[in-house]
DNA sequence: AACATCTTGGAAAACGTTACCCGCATCTCG
DNA sequence: CGAGATGCGGGTAACGTTTTCCAAGATGTT
């Protein structure tokens, strides 16, 4: 059974002006509230384009300006945390005339580079790069293609905007908690990491720092103990078992994220224990997930929502201004204790 | 601080047809493989293209044919099942130079019109619909206008091509599991649709319609009992407490879905009541989460990654030709047990 | 040797927009 | 009333590709 016959040519530019007996100038013109176009000849275009059905080609805009297009590059599409941000981000560009589209499972650098020459190659508007492993300096020539915001990642640029959370502070939180709780074995599970920059930049390596810091400020410094694999639910259930198997088993694990928590709530049933009435088990980034009523689990809300929005909102006003001065967003979180910790 | 001043002119095909001391065709006809290029061009091409670090514009390749962009749509970016769909069309994808970009939370008719439009806008070479809410007569107009495989749903198209999983003979594996564990007052919760062509192309309807004649075929017609909400955590929840009122009350309850079986969980926490001990629980998805060592939930596997291989192989064979006769791929569920359900 | 065919390369015309610039009316102001 | 603004509309040249063509030389066929 073949397809139809007609492959019904498109709707141009073209035919909306001689259908208004205008110009494809003063089309064009209306199309981008530009200057001289008088309202009867807009009404006179208008009703031209509804009646066609007209929409204008991306792809021939993009050749001269704008794709009305914005890339977001997700790293992994499991990780609820995620959508939160994706939320954040459709609701301030609800109403506008951005498509937001997204590439994700890029989770490693050549992966990224893969879909940023993509975006670039697509000519769009701007994009927003969510927790990139991608280096310093090809970030900045990304920024320098095109509008670029960075989510997730700590460390000042002068060509791309940041907005990240305060995940130093957020590491913080969970040991106050926990050593408030009577802990004092509290190990952590962090993502390995030995790039030098990244040490610095990525979000797990200031959350491990944090969790350091905190440790030594509670007078807990000898009890530092961190497992370090990575933040997936397999890197949860491997670091769980390495700390099981210590001498000196912690009565507190503070995983990398929530999903690493899962991992590590996944190696406790195996293992026959149960949180928190064996072993307290906190998370990070309080996903939809951490507050399912059978895990309900203890975690840092990171606010995904409002770090959407403020990505979104700053990449609209560089798209607008390329010239102003870099902005950095840094977002407070906040505790939410649930029932995976107990007293010790 | 304002930002670098070289604004770098993209590389054109021009800028390596120079550098290569040939034609603009030239560097086309390598670029796209095509006849006419003796191998010692192809070659001074190619050190041309590299030397100069040269990328097509997909816009320009848009303006004249193909943008080697596959749109993929999908209803929500929190149901992990969509995730395995997604692996799968990537790993059929990958290696080859088309691009997939998605377009998440569209959870409604206009806002499906409005991606669906974008990707047509955007010259994409093919689109997948993922469980698409749109009416059969606009999918089959997307369909006139570019490649297009819809996923999840059933019925038959002579215009584009379908992947779904069979789930009449789903619901009848867990409602056959359910009774040989002894189970008569076996419940559903569905997903409400009144749409009458809903009611037989979605697969929520299907699973539902699944249900009652499995239902009759083990002889307990008598205990069709269904509660009508949604495929959400919030629908599962809801469901659950409705079902829990009832006076006699179910002693299984088959969800929908993974997310909608969440949900009955929680409400079951809630009322104090724990699966299987109190009440059998089944989902629908086999997601990451139903696998999750602390839930383990019983659920139907759909092989998401089979159905996402299957729709990206089916959207290539129709972008090379287009006028080939359309395919229904139909794939087969099984049944996983995990420990929500127990003998009655 | 004459003719047909194949191979290799290039010139030029699209594709659908937008931006720049120009021309004509119509005001505004001294 | 003349000169300068201002408002409004259009002509046309890009933007970076791909896709016909077409020409010229090489090769093969009678």
């Amino acid at each position: 059974m073949p397809r139809g016959p007609a492959p019904a040519r498109r709707v141009t530019i073209i035919d909306v002006a001689r259908h208004a007996g205008v110009s494809t100038t003063a089309v064009s013109k209306v199309l981008n509230n530009a200057y001289g176009a008088s309202s009867q000849m807009q009404a006179k275009v208008r009703a031209a384009i509804d009646e066609l059905g007209y929409r204008p080609s991306a792809s021939a805009r993009g050749l001269r300006g704008q794709t009305y297009t914005i890339g977001v590059m997700l790293p992994d599409i499991r990780n609820p945390f995620f959508a939160d941000i994706l939320d954040g981000i459709n609701a301030q560009l609800d109403g506008t005339d951005y498509q937001v589209l997204i590439a994700a499972s890029c989770n490693n650098e050549p992966g990224e580079a893969h879909v940023t020459d993509a975006m670039i190659d697509r000519n769009m508007d701007g994009v927003i790069l969510i927790a990139p492993l991608t280096s310093r300096q090809r970030l900045e020539r990304i920024a320098g293609t095109m509008p670029t915001v960075v989510v997730g990642r700590h460390g000042h640029s002068a060509v791309y905007d940041t907005v990240a959370d305060d995940d130093f502070v957020g590491a913080g939180l969970i040991v106050a908690h926990l050593a408030e709780l009577g802990h004092r074995r509290i190990a952590h599970i962090e993502h390995h990491e030995t790039n030098p920059v990244r040490l610095i930049e990525m979000p797990n390596a200031v959350r491990a720092d944090g969790y350091r810091h905190a440790m030594r400020a509670h007078s807990l410094g000898e009890h530092i103990d961190l497992a370090s694999t990575t933040y997936t639910q397999q890197g949860g259930y491997l670091g769980a078992k390495q700390l099981l198997a210590r001498p000196q088993r912690p009565t507190a694990i503070f995983a990398g994220a929530d999903i690493v928590a899962m991992g590590v709530l996944d190696a406790l049933t195996e293992a026959s224990l149960s949180a928190p009435a064996d072993i307290s088990v906190a998370g990070y980034d309080n996903t939809t997930f951490a507050a399912f009523g059978p895990i309900s689990l203890t975690t840092v809300d990171q606010a995904g929502n409002q770090i959407g929005t403020n990505a979104a909102r700053l990449l609209l006003d560089r798209i607008s201004d390329n010239n102003r001065p870099t902005t950095q967003v840094k977002l407070s979180p906040t505790l939410v204790v649930r029932r995976t910790t107990a007293p010790l």
